[in-house]
DNA sequence: AATATTTGGTAACATCCGTTACCGATTATA
DNA sequence: TATAATCGGTAACGGATGTTACCAAATATT
């Protein structure tokens, strides 16, 4: 089965590349194409990592399963996203969560030696790949900084001004649900909602769905400076 | 002047090459090397990333500084660490934190472009580069597993556990004073004071230092499976 | 459309934990 | 050695936040 080279455009990996580059880099790479039936398991947690796996159709969970039983979920992928870049490299190259397909889904394989392969012949593809990683590592420290931020205000803040300044407007729309936000500012759902009551009441945000306006960042980042 | 490969051997970029391929390959790349004074500043915040930094002598000491004027320790470097591995590939390749000389210290730098010659020409150093910085994605992933998990005594058990487990032993040696380990832990040092009284009372360890002794792995295990 | 399910706001309550203060022990500095 | 500074344990207090429960609104399912 062939890929489709648009798809694969959207990947990091291949930023940058015309249809014609990567068409003709299609015809000179080694790789596997395996298709999954919904809820498949494609990677399970403790399987060795070898190759590099691109999401070319439908969506796939990352799950990491918790000793209790209930599992989180860390993230959604969908088309021309990476699985397991992350550990692939690594000396002890072990999966450290479940894959499973949200959706049916046909996902492409390439294998460890083979990328190496790539970059030595392609600096800029080994410079995404690189750049890749690094713009995850300084992602998950940007959550750090939030988890440690103290208080549930300053978590809830913080957050705010980013995604402000991110989506360049004071009318953000969340990527998630109350849940999911309370999840990721690991608080309980209506601690949050609490909070943002609060925040109403101050008169410095004002929320409805998954939308909400900050409506005094002046005070919001004067509350961040503080010491407490 | 010139670097001690000696030094550079412990670099994990360099990691697995004998003192001869390394001596070689001083000869072949382009560097520069500069000393510094004690509190010297190295690399200050927002300065751009366009080297790789490595700690030939003496200790350098990373700082993220806080809106509010004091700076937290991120980390402190010596002989083979580097400086900025995780920033040089970003897009926005600015520095994120203040670099300054904890001890007088030298350090070798890289430049980017000539990084990449060197991956190209010896797959091995690119795979070592690729590899700490997964080892690094790791880390602060357990992080934020750690400051996840909960409430303060999931969190100090949680640590415990991951620590015996690396250490292979019940007896721990902590790498931090209790200050420290607060902080690692996100949260103040009387509460985990309080909360290490607990364990203790409950018979789970024993501490004195930096040292721990886990008395009951079993009871300690099952509570973090519990739900909360 | 009718029903079931999920989502989100709110309130009451209990408790976890951050804060402050104090003191002895340990370690640096004179 | 004497003094200062830092580190670490403890206790009291209060506020922040997790927990539970309930209800209305939105959404999915039949």
């Amino acid at each position: 089965m062939r890929p489709d080279p648009a798809v694969l455009l959207s990947c990091l990996l291949f930023r940058g590349k015309t249809a014609k580059e990567m068409e003709a880099l299609l015809q000179h790479m080694s790789y596997t194409v395996h298709s999954y039936p919904k809820n498949a398991l494609i990677l399970a947690e403790g399987d060795r990592a070898d190759r590099l796996g691109i999401v070319l159709e439908g969506r796939v969970e990352v799950q990491k399963s918790h000793p209790t039983g209930t599992g989180v979920t860390i993230a959604h992928l969908s088309g021309g996203q990476t699985i397991g870049e992350a550990v692939l490299f690594r000396r002890e190259n072990v999966v450290p969560a479940t894959v499973t397909a949200a959706s049916p889904c046909t996902i492409m394989f390439i294998s460890k030696a083979e990328l190496l392969r790539l970059f030595t012949a392609d600096t800029d593809m080994l410079t995404r790949f690189i750049e890749n990683l690094s713009e995850r590592l300084v992602l998950v420290n940007r959550k750090i900084e939030i988890l440690s931020a103290g208080s549930l205000r300053r978590r809830v803040l913080g957050f705010l001004l980013e995604q402000a300044a991110q989506q360049k407007s004071e009318d953000i729309t969340l990527p998630f649900s109350r849940k999911e936000w309370a999840e990721h500012l690991n608080t309980a759902r209506p601690s949050l909602s609490r909070e943002l009551g609060y925040l109403r009441g101050m008169g410095w945000i004002e929320f409805k769905g998954t939308g909400v306006t900050l409506l005094n960042r002046k005070a919001m980042s004067a509350y961040m400076r503080t010491e407490h």
